[in-house]
RNA sequence: UGGGGGAUCGUCUAACGGUAGGACCGCGGACUCUGACUCCGCUAGUCUAGGUUCGAAUCCUAGUCCCCCAGCCA
């Protein structure tokens, strides 16, 4: 077991696992991870990796790593390579336990032969959609195709040429001869393989027939030994079929297939062809853009792959089908970072402030925490001087009654600096505030006064002679309606200001920011900066907020 | 209306015939050189109607609502 001071968790798919393992069905557990490479890991890949190789690693079994490499047409080497990487980064090891569906093409072929010789499967010349309409509907039992009763002879003949590449796509598909009348339409003939004149990432031109996800998956499966064949729900129907076909092959090993729910978030799109469209359609930077819910994205944003398993073991595991609140995400990230992010000093909207009784051109180096949760991070100095920036929002010349930072005649704190009252609001011909004249009280040097006297609020700052200028950018959800998805076309609903990029004032210390380490800018959220060139900045989440919330 | 699943605080999830519990959110309060963190407290739930039982979220019956399936996608 992994960790025997953390909360043992359970749920109904460890169950089953436990209780096989206990009634000497298996030793141990074989689980597998099986992507298709079309695309990015998303969070939702998140939970059936914690669920695959968490159960494979509790139990003393192993995960396989197996791409569901079987259809050619959208499948490319980026995606293998960035699922690797992102599967690696989440804390996953799949030791040498990697494969891919095609390496098993040509057992997979035989298999399929094997059906053919025992009147299980026919090459069927129907058109796609004759296929279509001959299926039935979901109240309608399908017609057999008329060439449903091919001899065993001529399906062969058949199959093999297809194999060689005598026809075009679409001509031919090869079929499972189950029941046109089945209420589960899944058992009504499926197509087991279909010809694609494309070349495959890994097999090149080796193959025109391609098996398809039911003629793939379960016998990869019994290669693989896989115990458990853990799914989402919408494979429940498949079930029968995968039974099927298991029993139909002279395969080494029967695994079973369990379904569980797929993760859903608000704000949160997460299907891979709507994902698609926004980088395609440049909605988004990338597949790694900060607001996309992919592992590059929040790794990007700052995201530490810990949080995200944190937050896959809280949501749990179930059968029914939910949707998490955003903010259980935010909360799980906030707890991590609370606890490792050093903290800084980063003006987002700078107002300056001038110290008229500080001496001009006098430059002092103080004393700051790095992270107040964690003692061993140690400290720095922070450079204070007459000019400083403070945040627009820490002034207010009209403060309501709960207002506790700066305004006219009120005293603050300047985080580790001095106590300091404004004395006069500097405006420009539009009336807009730009600047804060305020005195200092020398005493008070590194935040306490000596006689006692208390400050409602301390507020964060950055020297106007030393502060660095950085891009900020911040993110807001990408959708406008928490439950994007269901909208006709969830790209009408993209939230505009889903990006606000700003000029921020650092403390110079964030200048040697490491690229994808998180920080916290105290009193406003945790950032990591960005690989981009420069100093650039993303928030990663903001900070509780209880007073913006009042 | 065929087949397959599912309904527990606002959200996610426990309970396996025996006190409906936890987390997130929200709301109070304490603390505070981050209106953060931490700590304390509060709010709030078994889809409906019957039945079995000393006792039902759990078992039975009948409903209601939701999700998935008619790709040569996975």
């Amino acid at each position: 077991m992994s960790d025997a001071s953390a909360p043992a968790v359970s749920n109904f798919l460890r169950e089953i696992v436990a209780r096989d393992i206990a009634e000497g069905k298996h030793k141990v557990p074989v689980t597998r991870f099986p992507p298709e490479p079309n695309g990015y890991l998303h969070i939702g890949h998140a939970k059936a990796m914690c669920i695959n190789f968490g159960i494979a690693q509790d139990f003393g079994g192993h995960c396989n790593l197996r791409f569901d490499d079987t259809n050619p047409a959208k499948e490319e080497q980026e995606f293998i390579d960035s699922i690797q990487a992102d599967v690696r980064w989440l804390g996953f090891d799949w030791g040498k336990n990697l494969f891919f569906a095609s390496d098993y093409f040509e057992t997979l072929y035989q298999w399929a032969e094997h059906l053919i010789r025992n009147g299980n499967a026919y090459v069927d010349d129907q058109s796609a959609e004759e296929t279509r309409i001959n299926r039935g509907t979901l109240t309608e039992p399908g017609k057999p195709s008329p060439f449903r009763e091919r001899t065993v002879e001529e399906n062969l003949d058949l199959f093999r040429r297809m194999r060689a590449g005598e026809f075009p796509n679409g001509a031919r598909v090869l079929r499972a001869k189950i029941d046109m009348a089945a209420g589960n339409i899944n058992l009504r003939d499926p197509v087991l393989y279909r010809i694609i004149h494309t070349h495959h990432p890994r097999t090149g031109t080796t193959w025109c027939i391609y098996p398809n996800y039911d003629f793939a998956h379960g016998q990869s499966d019994a290669l693989e030994h896989i115990t458990h064949s853990l799914c989402s729900l919408e494979y429940e129907d498949h079930k029968p079929l995968y039974d099927w076909l298991l029993a139909h092959l002279p395969v080494p090993s029967h695994p079973r297939q369990y379904e569980f729910a797929r993760l859903n978030m608000t704000y949160t799109l997460l299907s891979k062809r709507h994902l698609t469209r926004l980088v395609q359609g440049k909605h988004v930077r990338g597949w790694d853009d900060p607001r996309m819910p992919t592992l590059a994205g929040l790794r990007r944003r700052g995201v530490p792959p810990a949080a995200l398993v944190d937050f896959v073991k809280r949501v749990g595991v179930a059968r029914a089908n939910s949707v998490v609140d955003i903010a259980m995400f935010d909360a799980c990230v906030r707890e991590l970072l609370n606890k490792t992010a050093s903290r800084y000093m980063g003006v987002l909207r700078p107002l300056k402030v001038v110290i008229e009784n500080y001496p001009e051109g006098q430059v002092e180096e103080l004393d700051a925490v790095n992270n107040p949760e964690d003692p061993s991070a140690g400290g720095r100095k922070v450079p204070f001087s007459r000019e400083l920036y403070v945040e627009q929002d820490d002034f207010m010349e009209n403060p309501p009654k709960k207002f506790f930072r700066l305004s006219p005649g009120k005293e603050v704190r300047l985080r580790y600096a001095y106590f300091v009252t404004c004395k006069e609001v500097v405006k420009n011909d539009q009336g807009e505030v730009v600047e804060l004249r305020c005195t200092y009280d020398p005493a008070s040097r590194g935040g306490n006064s000596p006689d006692g006297r208390k400050v409602q609020a301390t507020l964060h700052w950055v020297s106007v002679a030393h502060a660095k200028t950085a891009e900020v950018r911040l993110y807001n959800p990408m959708f406008n309606r928490p439950d994007p998805a269901s909208a006709e076309d969830p790209l009408t609903e993209l939230n505009p200001a889903s990006l606000e990029v700003i000029e921020a004032k650092l403390e110079p210390a964030l200048e040697s920011a490491e690229v994808g380490k998180a920080v916290q800018f105290e009193r406003l959220g945790y950032f990591t900066r960005d690989p981009d060139a420069g100093l650039v900045f993303n928030r990663t989440v903001g900070l509780r907020d209880t007073y913006a919330k009042a």
